[in-house]
RNA sequence: GUGGCUAUAGCUCAGCAUGGCAGAGCACCAGAUUGUGGAUCUGGCUGUCGCGGGUUCAAAUCCCGCUAGCCACCCCA
């Protein structure tokens, strides 16, 4: 008989297993603690959005073009799988009535993305953030504290091996200015450019700075600097987000150029990146100031700065530190039973639940199989049922790690086992 | 979106150059051990050789297409 073909998962989605998760959910544990420690509430948003506020945002830009997951919904809605946290938890923000409570608001999110990228290393058609966002924040010294936070987050996870790279680009004030000069300073070089940045010069100079093409590269260093233009208030800030830091005695390497390519990003531009023996280029945590955001969304202009950070990549990092994680057994008591007591094994374990997570092994197999299984589900306990021992409401519970085995009336069981 | 490598048992892979019976280890099941785990030994089960087409007396092996995975580039709002 030809079998059918079984149905694989979708292209770049993974399952976590039971065994990835143990660490998953160490790493998210320390995320949502250190974020309460912080002040930061816990947001749950849709992971659908109308794609209309995922284009706004994202204009013309290659990923909204390529990589958003879009369909339609039988009402003939136009939706799209969220692709990164920030539009919808500044949606919620409003729709929500955080914006007439006490500011800013500052929330968490932990949660799956949704990017039609090709999958590998690190990369994932589905992954999973840990998303931070101070909404309403229009103090500095805020930009400093989600960088603390995003720090806080990775030492908790055990990555101490990391650099911190910073920068600003100033506001709506000053950046226009200042895109003028990085044109000014492009112009004649534009033949020797790669195709993709002779179009940045004039409409998107700022990513000039951080083209990788070897052909561009050497350009950058004799550019105008934003540091050296910016305006009495970017200044100010880019002064104080610094001193914070260095109070908290976070080191960090000034990038100049790092830089984002949308307009709504304002002043304080920060990626957090394992140290070299990790050998990935890419970045853990992402984040800076988004002044511009709530308007272009629609809402009342609303300073914000977060950050979003790759759980996908950090416990891959951590796995490749070698942390140990350790394996939780699948449970502490495994009841056995000879074949026909059904039932009586399942009220023995019933009995135990009380004090112990209780597996019941109802399998077909010898008394053999089942104690090499118990073993190899790391059961701390196992508890023996005969037919005898039924009739007399007893059972043989056996302590694995001594081999010590002895009768126990049912209804006593939970106290044996505390 | 571009390029390189790969796809054979539940898992990890050998076999492919030079076409000729489908293999190993692990895992699983069982026995040794008169139904009580870990160590050891012995035996056993498991395959549309990713999918589709072509060449050939004969294809896991050679050719073409597709799909998927890995890796890098790109992108990362």
């Amino acid at each position: 008989m030809p079998r059918t073909e079984p149905i694989k998962a979708v292209r770049g989605m993974r399952d976590l297993m039971p065994h990835d998760r143990a660490l998953w959910r160490t790493v998210e544990k320390a995320a949502a603690r250190v974020a309460r420690t912080f002040g930061y509430q816990e947001i749950v948003t849709p992971i659908l959005e109308h794609t209309d506020l995922i284009e706004r945002i994202g204009e013309e830009t290659d990923a909204v073009a390529k990589e958003l997951y879009r369909f339609e919904d039988r009402g003939g809605r136009n939706l799209a799988l969220r692709p990164e946290a920030t539009a919808g938890i500044v949606r919620a923000y409003f729709e929500g009535g955080l914006n007439q409570g006490p500011q800013p608001a500052r929330l968490f999110l932990l949660g799956p993305m949704f990017r039609y990228d090709r999958p590998q290393k690190g990369r994932y058609r589905q992954f999973f953030q840990f998303d931070i966002e101070a909404i309403g924040a229009a103090s500095p010294a805020v930009d400093a504290e989600v960088i603390e936070l995003a720090a806080t987050w990775l030492h908790e996870v055990g990555i101490s091996d990391l650099a911190l790279e910073l920068n600003t680009i100033g506001d709506s004030k000053c950046r226009p200015a200042y895109l003028e000069l990085l044109r000014q300073y492009y112009r004649p070089l534009k033949d020797e450019l790669h195709g993709d940045c002779q179009r940045r010069v004039e409409a998107n100079p700022l990513r000039l700075l951080d083209c990788k093409v070897p052909q561009c590269r050497p350009f950058k260093h004799k550019a105008p600097r934003i540091t050296d233009h910016l305006c009495d208030e970017c200044a100010a800030a880019w002064v104080l987000v610094r001193g914070v830091l260095d109070a908290a005695g976070i080191e960090y390497r000034l990038n100049p150029y790092l830089v984002r390519g949308l307009d709504y990003y304002t002043r304080t531009v920060f990626e957090f990146y394992p140290g070299g023996a990790s050998g990935a280029q890419d970045a853990l945590i992402a984040g800076g100031r988004y002044d511009g955001l709530a308007e272009a969304e629609g809402w009342p202009p609303t300073p914000g700065v977060g950050f979003a950070g790759g759980l996908d990549r950090v416990t891959e990092v951590v796995a490749a530190s070698g942390a140990e994680v350790i394996p939780e057994p699948a449970a502490e008591v495994v009841v056995l039973s000879e074949p026909g007591l059904e039932v009586e094994a399942a009220d023995v374990a019933r009995f135990c639940r009380a004090a112990r997570s209780v597996a019941v092994d109802y399998e077909p197999r010898s008394l053999r199989a089942k104690m090499r299984s118990a073993h190899k589900l790391g059961a701390r306990w196992v508890v023996l049922l005969g037919a005898a021992d039924a009739q007399r409401h007893v059972a043989q519970l056996k302590d694995m790690a001594s081999g010590e085995q002895a009768e126990v009336p049912w209804k006593e069981l939970a106290d044996s086992l505390a």
